[in-house]
DNA sequence: TCGCGCTACTGTGTATACATAGACGGAGAG
DNA sequence: CTCTCCGTCTATGTATACACAGTAGCGCGA
């Protein structure tokens, strides 16, 4: 594998597990040497970052790692409704029922799944054969390049929203009944449940953002507090 | 501005120009050489193209210029479906009405700039201007990326087909729909009039298509009957 | 004559050296 | 004491040299 293909996984993998929290400047020399790279790969590494939207430059300070904010949670559930709507409603004209209804028999037992911890990889990785059938299904190479993109940033934005069992079987209904209408060849019935689901995301989302910028706050007071205490 | 900036612009415009056409193959070395820049910046500029997917590695042969084929251009129509449909909901909802009024009041008139081939290229300024007000009030920076790249590949097919007088007074007529209805904020009107003026641009990219297809392989035709009757 | 293998070469991937612009710190003047 | 200007220094942008892999072409053997 190539030394830039290394740097740019590496690197987008610690952005989406916010070990690189947003803000994080990233220097080029600072960050070849720790990767164990030249700047040559690591340049590449991060021009990718930069078109996915992971890394920005910031003036003057050089690239750095974007925000997650409400608002920009807000615009990535607007392009997201584009692009997953438009999405089913192909896969339900052009799917094989076969290949969905499978899945829907598995989104019918996930709920033992998500009530044993040690199982819940196990329900994130169907929801991911549902997402590469769909891509599987559309036969539409712009857009599942698009959703590829977006579910980079919408990965990021669940480790913060850390899903609780609750919407998580939430969540396996809806997958449920998009699947079904999918297998179905129901177009509109699997955009609308599309959309409903999209719905519930972003309420989840949103109320676990608030949630951490409220924590994060408290905490950042507290520790200036500690701060003026001690000078 | 930076070489690797010049560099991808110039290849860039070239693609979308047709003067580099599909298949052909871009050696580091040729280009570094031909644009007079560096292999680094150029290979920067070649990795953005790639990104953007306007040239793709080709097992063992490098990078060559993508394809424009039927079939993509039926996967690009189904992308920006989503993506206009989305925008043009969204700036119906956030617009300022009067920043549409004027539109329409442009595209009223419109007729007479189609009608004068030197004003032609004022009439697709008018187009730009019209995608830059929805991009400014849909206020969403991921829909707004994930258009501009769409918009690199619609320029490439536009080239290709070749707008004739009645197709384009025929636009007009749509666009001036589509802006009345943002102005009045009327969302779904806005989203069915852009379906139906994306329908028939795509009827109108796909007959083209065709007509160039044929035409290439007969004029390949005749190449290979001169060869062989020269050798 | 055909097939297999070897060699040379071309082109990509990586490292590094160099140029330059912009930021930060210090010193001096008001 | 503060503001401004200048110098230094760090970080980015570019060029180039080197390593290696994949390929094409040629030659040799069957």
């Amino acid at each position: 594998m190539r030394a830039s293909d290394r740097a740019y996984a590496a690197l987008r993998d610690e952005i989406i597990d916010w070990q690189l929290t947003p803000g994080t400047v990233l220097a080029e020399v600072e960050q070849a040497a720790r990767l164990g790279v030249s700047r040559t790969p690591l340049r590449e590494a991060l021009a990718r970052l930069t078109a996915d939207g992971l890394v920005a430059t910031q003036a003057g300070r050089g690239l750095m790692v974007t925000d997650v904010s409400a608002d920009s949670i807000r615009q990535l559930f607007e392009l997201r409704r584009a692009l997953e709507e438009q999405a089913v409603r192909l896969a339900a004209t052009r799917r094989d029922p076969a290949v969905f209804d499978a899945l829907a028999l598995e989104f019918e037992r996930a709920s033992t799944l998500i009530g044993r911890p040690e199982d819940r990889a196990a329900y994130y990785e169907l929801v991911a054969r549902l997402d590469a059938a769909i891509d599987d299904s559309v036969d539409n190479g712009y857009l599942v390049s698009a959703l590829e993109n977006l579910r980079t940033h919408l990965v990021r934005v669940r480790r913060l929203a850390k899903d609780n069992a609750a919407r998580l079987l939430e969540s396996a209904v809806e997958h449920l009944t998009i699947t079904r209408a999918i297998a179905d060849g129901d177009v509109e019935l699997a955009a609308s449940a599309t959309h409903l689901h999209l719905h519930r995301a972003l309420q989840h989302a949103l109320g676990a953002h608030d949630l951490t910028i409220a924590t994060t706050a408290m905490s950042h007071h507290g520790t200036t507090t500690l701060e003026r205490t001690a000078s």
